[in-house]
DNA sequence: TCTCCTCCCACGTTTGAACGGG
DNA sequence: ACCCGTTCAAACGTGGGAGGAG
């Protein structure tokens, strides 16, 4: 992990946005040198939106409920990526981080530390429910996590992100590469953490001001509102504040109303800044490169060439055109009212071109910094994306049903994403190579079979980084990465052996 | 006594089935 | 039979409060 080495770059003077670029990420020789991955050669750029409401939350210190059954988080996660290749699929995925190593503790107004962290949990992911799909779609709207929940029960068993309580964390996304098999690549894998969106996990609200943040900005906490006022228990407690505490209330409504004050500037800023905010690139090149030990890429390695060759029908593929993004937007801005013409432009640094001074992180990008050659590139790239004009708000009368689905269908774990893919390999293989029946024990069900032992079989060996004192746990084959297609992979992720148990039962 | 957690509540939003009209 | 729009109840998401555990 690099969250608290890394240095926030500008990216895209034009849209006064900025991104985040690791060191070991600058160094293009050791990014040349792993070529092999056509997605770390790319210029990806993810973007963090809502970037305000962040902020605001970020500046009171952010708060999220997790519960036993699992709590949504609020500000939802949501992405904008950009620079990826347009036909190639990506499996898209987040889990957090710790951000520190320390406990903490609500003291009256503010938070401290309160001794060393608990041994951080095996991470859960969280698996886009479009996933995978190809890379325009993920570019085409920004991509919103808002389904992901987070517990502190580590008996769950439905997909829900696993954390300490009074621990303090970050968001980060995984973007993983099918493979190519006509080019040879062993696909890629990037990670990018969001440390504005770092927030501590709590069992209930400790911060007034951010609970105030919550329900003002929350549909679902409307109820709780001015006008959830005129319910007895807000009645009763207001009254009981307003005598005791009226002068500090004040203060704080005040703060309050200076930062809610912005709201109605939140969409067009968040639409004219991009909020970007994410690292660049590949800044863990331990782990980019070594494909083998991603298990998401192993999975795909497992399917073998096939892996591709189902790609025109993916998941949720079916109905979205393959126009460019440019003309996919074009279209889609003609059918929204021009109070939702907000821009969403996204730049993809050139890694020649990307500076080496650090700056502050929330300092905004005057043209006049960047060299003209940078400058002029911004130029064209911005060109090109200006016409990515998003609605602010997802809405149902906007985008396409294949959007839909997806956002609405439920969490998948890890292992039904990749039987999934996997059973799709297999039946398109059979289809297009009956040879390949026999090699696949005989018959489709046989075939299909064979892919759920290979997600049960854990035994396969882990490695572990360790950056920040923490485990992340990485399966690692039991094989040959380059075994046949056909062959059953020892394929195990010990955080979610559970899953694989509950797809096994046919759930 | 204090901190942290769990459960339940009331309220608003979202979802999808049911229904009727064209 | 099909499509489309409306209605409405259930499910879901929200923070607050009471009370319990340590």
């Amino acid at each position: 992990m690099y969250v608290h080495k890394d240095y926030p770059y500008p990216v895209n003077p034009l849209t006064k946005s900025y991104g985040y670029y690791s060191q070991g990420e600058m160094n293009s020789v050791c990014r040349a040198s792993c070529g092999e991955a056509e997605l770390m050669s790319l210029p990806v750029h993810v973007a963090l939106q809502g970037r305000e409401l962040w902020d605001k939350f970020n500046t009171i210190g952010t708060e999220m409920l997790i519960t036993k059954t699992g709590r949504r988080m609020f500000p939802s996660c949501r992405v904008t990526v950009m620079g990826l290749n347009p036909k190639v699929k990506y499996v898209l995925m987040m889990d957090m981080v710790p951000f520190d190593n320390n406990k903490y503790k609500w003291n009256r107004d503010h938070w401290e530390v309160n001794g060393k962290s608990e041994p951080h949990l095996p991470n859960r992911f969280f698996i886009h429910p479009d996933s995978p799909a190809l890379g325009e779609r993920w570019m085409q709207y920004p991509i919103s996590f808002h389904k992901l929940k987070l517990t502190n029960n580590t008996l769950n068993s439905k997909g829900l992100v696993v954390l300490h309580s009074m621990h303090k964390y970050q968001p980060r996304l995984h973007i993983v590469q099918a493979p190519d098999p006509c080019g040879g690549h062993s696909g890629g894998y990037l990670r990018f953490t969001f440390p504005e969106a770092a927030f501590i996990a709590v069992t209930s609200y400790q911060n007034q001001e951010i609970t105030k943040l919550k329900i003002d900005n929350n549909p679902f906490a409307k109820g709780f509102r001015d006008n959830g006022l005129s319910r007895k228990r807000f009645r009763d407690k207001d009254m009981c504040q307003r005598s005791v505490s009226g002068q500090q209330q004040n203060r704080t409504q005040n703060h309050q109303a200076s930062l809610l004050d912005t709201d109605d500037e939140e969409d067009e800023q968040v639409s004219s800044s991009v909020e970007s905010s994410g690292a660049l690139c590949l800044p863990d090149m331990k782990a980019a490169s070594l494909p083998v030990s991603n298990p998401f890429l192993s999975v795909f390695i497992s399917c073998g060439g096939a892996g591709l060759a189902c790609g025109q029908e993916g998941l949720s593929q079916s109905t979205i055109s393959h126009q460019s993004p440019h003309i996919l937007n074009s279209k889609n801005r003609d059918s929204r009212r021009p109070d939702d013409n907000l821009q969403y432009m996204c730049a993809s640094l050139p890694q020649a071109h990307i500076p080496r001074t650090p700056m502050p992180q929330q300092q905004t990008c005057h043209p006049d910094t960047q060299t003209p050659a940078v400058h002029q590139n911004y130029s064209a790239q911005a060109k090109l994306h200006q016409s990515l004009r998003l609605p602010p708000k997802l809405s149902r009368m906007q985008l396409p049903e294949s959007v839909f689905t997806s956002l609405d269908s439920n969490p998948k774990p890890l292992s039904d994403i990749f039987n999934t893919i996997q059973a799709r390999v297999v039946a398109k293989d059979l289809q297009i190579n009956p040879q390949h029946e026999q090699m696949a024990s005989g018959s489709h069900r046989e075939a299909k079979a064979q892919i759920f032992p290979a997600v049960q079989d854990c035994g396969a060996a882990f490695c572990t980084e360790q950056d920040t004192g923490h485990t992340t746990e990485w399966p690692v084959f039991n094989g040959n990465p380059g075994q046949s297609s056909t062959e059953p992979r020892s394929v195990a992720f010990s955080q979610l052996g559970e899953y694989a148990g509950e797809s096994a039962a046919g759930k």
